[in-house]
DNA sequence: CGGTTAAGCAACGGTCCCTA
DNA sequence: TAGGGACCGTTGCTTAACCG
């Protein structure tokens, strides 16, 4: 499934939401605007062509029509159809990905104490799928219901279920199409991620997660390129870089702090991941080198 | 003198490759 | 998919040098 990849911040921004029931013969009139049409079809079906590109959405499916494209209504509806339309304004996709080669769990920088910019992150909606409606309908009709008496305190809640909307469509796009392998993957990120500080356990991982050690491993090495213990080191290291940047902690304690007890071996670990010995790293950061 | 870093050594365990 | 073996990385320990 193509997914369209948004550059976050900003956040998408909504300028309005509509539902209605459209009868036998009406048809979606042709136009081009700046802005991001998201399509649910409750019932019926509707018939849109985007760019020359048909799209037949069922009941129980979505379509997000992209800013500046033209879009047309090919056929009119054959049955009553209930729709839900959302118009958002956010800048145009940065590109277009299929689900299964997203990196989900490609771990961001965080800003730190010293940022004056957030980070520049992403966020993936499906362009076209079908979809468990009881899961974003609660989204839909609260939206509608805020619009309907926009004020000061529901422009802001409005904003609000768009965004939770859209972690609810990105959630979708997650779980439906990925392979075992993949949520493999992405579960064994989250052990490491919940036992970063514990000593590496190959047997607890494996009892915690219910699969052979070797097949856990080879999933993460498919999608991540690095063994459990190297993507775990990777971690430490990047927790070790945030507190040596942040906070007074001796070398040691930093050690300690990212669960490697022995300095030396923080240390070497350190070096190899960054070419740089923690205490260095930390002069360079502090603008001391 | 204390904190940090480097290096050598040995034991252990993980990884990779091959075979059945 | 499982097991065996070679290789290599990790880990803990020790010693020593450097620096403020």
């Amino acid at each position: 499934m193509n997914c369209l990849e948004l550059a976050i911040p900003p956040l998408p921004q909504l300028v309005t939401i509509g539902h209605a029931f459209w009868p036998p013969g009406q048809k979606h009139e042709t136009r081009s605007f700046d802005v991001y049409d998201m399509l649910f079809v409750l019932k019926g079906t509707l018939y849109m062509t985007e760019e020359g590109i048909p799209y037949e959405i069922k009941e129980g499916s979505m379509l997000v029509l992209e800013p500046g494209r033209r879009h047309a209504g090919h056929r009119p509806c054959e049955e009553i159809t209930e729709i839900y339309w959302i118009h958002f304004v956010h800048p145009a996709p940065v590109r277009t990905m299929d689900s299964g080669k997203i990196p989900w769990s490609f771990p961001y920088v965080k800003g730190t104490n010293l940022d004056t910019a957030p980070q520049q992150q992403v966020m993936y909606i499906p362009k076209f799928t079908s979809l468990h409606i009881p899961d974003v309908l609660p989204f839909l009709e609260r939206m509608v219901e805020l619009h309907q008496a926009l004020s000061p305190a529901s422009s802001l809640p409005l904003q609000t279920q768009l965004a939770g909307l859209l972690v609810q469509l990105q959630a979708a796009a997650k779980m439906q199409y990925a392979s075992r392998a993949r949520q493999l993957c992405d579960q064994t990120i989250a052990y490491l991620q919940q036992h970063l500080t514990r000593p590496f356990d190959a047997r607890h991982m494996e009892q915690t997660l219910h699969f052979r050690f070797d097949y856990l491993a080879r999933c993460l090495k498919t999608y991540t390129g690095m063994s459990p213990l190297q993507y775990l080191h990777d971690l430490q290291i990047k927790k070790a870089k945030s507190l040596l940047e942040n906070m007074e902690l001796s070398v040691s304690e930093v050690g300690r702090q990212v669960g490697i007890e022995n300095d030396n071996y923080f240390i070497r670990l350190f070096r190899k991941q960054t070419g740089v010995t923690p205490g260095r790293y930390r002069q360079i950061r502090n603008g001391k080198a």
